[in-house]
RNA sequence: GCCGCGGUGGUGGAAUUGGUAGACACGCCAGAUUUAGGAUCUGGUGCCCUUAGGGUGUGAAGGUUCGACUCCUUUCCGCGGCACCA
């Protein structure tokens, strides 16, 4: 039996009386004002939680517990965003059904969360894998469906022989499947989009008011990429037909000496001369066997091959060659290029390898020594241009073309529409069948289309997905008509796009949500994850969320009011956690060892929330040595409350200290800033432990303030405190402004810069007592004696600096 | 290359409408207690000078100011993201 703080009995305890008596349920309550906070939802993956999982599940749980007792409605809810494939691969290994392997790896999360002491309504814990659950995300595909935002489109996709399914250019890095690190290969294939490029504009314009890191906020703006410019037609004689470009320097139209045009154009074959024909060929077969990887790594050489036809340059009528080359993307813009090679490095590169006129049209400065100048200056060699600076020649430009009808304004973006199909087993079964070359929805009272059992995972080498052996499941008869189901599955970004939306109305059968409980919760006041969401998940969930407000079925256009990233935690050797350099902690061992409190307390004192900090043995150890320390500051030897508690005001610093210490926890909670939160409770702690009486209403209210961090030791001393109530729900002590200040300051003396001295005084006194008390002290007499004081300055309070 | 974030003791970090740099904690040193180890308690701890006291110090260099971790210029290093997007 230990003698001193027993944290596995007591943790243990608690935890059960919060499940027992689901302390933590909440209900809508027009009464009360709301606060969501919400966790990015895991995958319950086989390896059970990292100890990243649990830092930012700690801090919501703080701000959760801490808005409770301050009188708020709190929705902090937990849930699995089980689809995927990892639990695929595994069914493929070893022919676990994948609903087996999920279950069994939730059950080891729940133990592992709850063994943590987080506060979430369990009675509205989802699962994406559910039926019951991703019956409405299909549910929400068929109003995008119906709506024109998913289509079936055949396009060069991320084919990837290895994982058999094609990825999202998110999923791409480099050339590999971002899981996995296999090779990619652009391959087209019938595959169903998402138009999220309807939403660029509101997907960019909603970011402004969002109260997100400004990194991410950037991040998602360079995704989405906008970009302003102008489209410019240039004429094709030799077909007699048009084609048209998009630039963003419409004013270097008179610099543009050739075109490029992208090798999977549809007009190559046409503007190709017949001696030509050959080399093209070769040239287009070889940039579409190219890979991703083989294109960025050939960066450096520009390739490509004239075709022998001519554009004409609409500025100034002159005959321009039209090449192809891989420099120019099909996905961009026009898939076409005036290239000017004054102006833009990359059309310089590939001038001068093939020897093609360069002329400058904006003057770069004397000293440049560059090659393209892509800076301001003024315009040369462009007519009616010239002497203009860039963004006049821009504008001036652009009313010539229109007035001329060669060209408008426009803009363009980076972002593409989502592929949103997968050849995989483990997702979301798209809710339409195919008859007669024709897609239809499937009726919304049919859903959900359940995924059938399989016996064979493995998807084809053709790209048929698992889904096409599954016989009679197949077949579909809608209103009388026949059909096949749709074979390929939803990737796993889709159970994530609005599973916080289930969460306001998790047991709702007749719908996906009820129109007041999401007018009450919504939006998220609060989420906080990892930043390696920065742009997919978050841009993904934004674009339904912008799609369902439109379609008028949520009242707020953005769903995450506040993002916070919580940073990494590295190994104890500052690098990151890794099996293959051993330097993982496992969080089941740190509970066992210390206790849920502890690493409860540590995550929160180690830094700020958002930066990666290293993990520390002796960290947490001193978390341990600081929770028993305030144990037996309540608890004597015997296990009773200890006798230096009494009912007193206390002594006139210990209430200032008091009042101080509430003022500071509160307000650094509110800002997330937990570590200085608990450095002021550190503090008081050890100003109560010099003292021989302890005051009953301050040791009451350290145990408050504490609880957010350390509910279960919080909840054990409030019991023996004489409390017959759970702790969780007590109101938040309150601080008084005028007994927190101080009676008696340190003014600093500083002379010529320099501190030589401090004198103690009342607050609020004026300079010239101040400069006669400072003068008191010996030290700063030495310094001022014999000199001529010119100037002094008081801070407020603060210091008083004297020149001499 | 471009964009974003960061650089403060031996370590994690405090402190920014410009106002006592290093709070709090870890570690370390000394002492107490203990048969020993551990635990606990007390004191010390940026660096340099023997002390009073002084010098110096927030990646580097310069600037503004009575006063700069904080503002400005230049520069170095680390981390994350994007990468032929016309």
């Amino acid at each position: 039996m230990p003698k001193s703080y027993d944290h596995r009995a007591i943790e243990k305890k608690w935890q059960n009386f919060w499940l027992d008596n689901k302390s933590f349920r909440v209900v809508e309550d027009s009464s009360k004002p709301k606060y969501y906070v919400l966790d990015m939802f895991p995958y319950p993956s086989g390896q059970g939680l990292h100890v990243g999982h649990p830092l930012g599940y700690t801090a919501t749980d703080v701000v959760a517990r801490f808005k409770r007792m301050r009188g708020f409605n709190v929705l902090h809810p937990m849930g699995w965003d089980a689809f995927g494939l990892p639990a695929e691969q595994y069914a493929l290994e070893t022919g676990t059904h994948p609903a087996e392997t999920t279950a069994m790896n939730i059950k080891n999360f729940q133990r592992q969360i709850k063994s943590i002491g987080l506060s979430y309504d369990w009675d509205r814990e989802i699962n994406t894998t559910d039926p019951d659950y991703y019956r409405w995300t299909q549910w929400i595909f068929l109003q995008l469906f119906h709506k024109g935002l998913a289509y079936q489109a055949e396009v060069p996709v991320n084919w990837c022989p290895d994982l058999g399914t094609v990825l999202a250019n998110e999923e791409v890095i480099d050339g590999k499947s971002e899981r996995g690190h296999h090779p990619v290969f652009r391959v087209p294939m019938r595959q169903w989009m998402l138009r999220i490029t309807n939403y660029s504009e509101s997907l960019l314009e909603g970011l402004d008011n969002l109260d997100w890191p400004e990194g991410i906020k950037e991040l998602q703006r360079n995704w989405i990429g906008r970009s302003e410019g102008a489209e410019v037609i240039f004429d094709l004689p030799s077909i007699n037909e048009s084609l048209v470009v998009f630039t963003t320097r419409p004013d270097t139209l008179f610099g543009a000496t050739y075109m490029v045009i992208a090798p999977e154009h549809p007009l190559v074959k046409r503007l190709t001369i017949s001696n030509k024909k050959k080399e093209v060929k070769r040239y287009v077969e070889k940039a579409a066997r190219k890979s991703d990887l083989a294109r960025t790594e050939l960066e450096k050489d520009k390739t490509g091959v004239f075709l022998g036809t001519y554009a004409i340059n609409p500025g100034n009528d002159e005959k321009i060659p039209i090449w192809i080359s891989d420099y120019v993307l099909m996905s961009y813009g026009t898939g076409a290029i005036m290239a000017v090679p004054g102006q833009d490095q990359r059309d310089w590169d590939f001038a001068e390898e093939f020897n093609l006129p360069i002329i400058r049209t904006v003057e770069p400065p004397g000293d440049f020594d560059g090659k393209a100048y892509l800076g301001d200056g003024s315009a040369i060699n462009s007519q009616f241009l010239n002497g203009m600076h860039v963004n006049e020649a821009k504008k001036t430009m652009i009313e010539w073309l229109v007035k001329n009808e060669k060209g408008k304004p426009t803009i363009q973006y980076k972002l593409r529409d989502w592929l949103f199909s997968r050849q995989r087993y483990w997702g979301e079964p798209i809710p339409v069948f195919h008859s007669d070359d024709e897609v239809e929805a499937i009726p919304y009272k049919d859903l959900p289309i359940v995924l059938p059992n399989v016996e064979d995972y493995k998807p084809s080498k053709s790209g048929d997905p698992p889904l096409a052996n599954s016989g009679s499941w197949l077949e579909v008869i809608v209103n009388g008509k026949a059909g096949l189901r749709e074979t390929n599955t939803m990737p796993q970004w889709a159970g994530s796009c609005w599973y916080f939306l289930r969460f306001v109305d998790a047991q709702n059968s007749d719908e996906p949500w009820s129109a007041q409980n999401e007018k009450y919760w919504m939006p998220v006041d609060l989420y906080i994850g990892g930043q390696e969401h920065a742009v997919l998940h978050l841009l993904y969930a934004r674009f339904w969320h912008h799609v369902l407000h439109d379609l008028g079925y949520v009242s707020s256009r953005e769903p995450f009011k506040k993002l916070v990233n919580q940073g990494m935690i590295l190994g104890e050797d500052g690098s990151k956690m890794s099996k293959s350099r051993g330097n993982v902690i496992n969080p089941d061992e740190i509970i066992h060892k210390y206790g849920a409190d502890s690493l409860r307390l540590f995550y929160m004192f180690m830094g700020p929330l958002e930066k990666a900090k290293p993990w520390s043995t002796s960290g947490i150890q001193g978390s341990h040595r600081f929770i028993r320390k305030v144990w037996n500051l309540l608890i004597d030897e015997d296990g009773n409350l200890s006798s230096k508690i009494h009912d007193n005001e206390g002594d006139e610093l210990m209430i200032q200290l008091f009042h101080q210490t509430i003022r500071k926890v509160t307000e650094d909670i509110e800002g997330l800033r937990f570590n200085t939160a608990i450095s002021q409770i550190m503090i008081m702690v050890n100003a109560l432990r010099e003292r021989d009486i302890y005051p009953r209403h301050i040791i009451e209210s350290l145990v408050l303030i504490l609880s957010p961090f350390t509910p279960h030791m919080s909840e054990e001393l409030w019991e023996r405190l004489g409390n017959d109530t759970s702790i969780s729900f007590h109101p938040w002590p309150e601080y008084s402004e005028s007994l927190a200040r101080e009676e008696l300051i340190t003014i600093a003396v500083q002379i010529n810069g320099k501190r030589r001295g401090e004198f103690q005084v009342r607050p609020g006194v004026d300079e010239q007592t101040a400069l006669a008390l400072a003068l008191e002290n010996v030290n700063v007499k030495r310094y001022v004696e014999g000199n001529e004081i010119r100037k002094t300055v008081l801070v407020k309070d603060r210091l008083l600096s004297i020149v001499v």
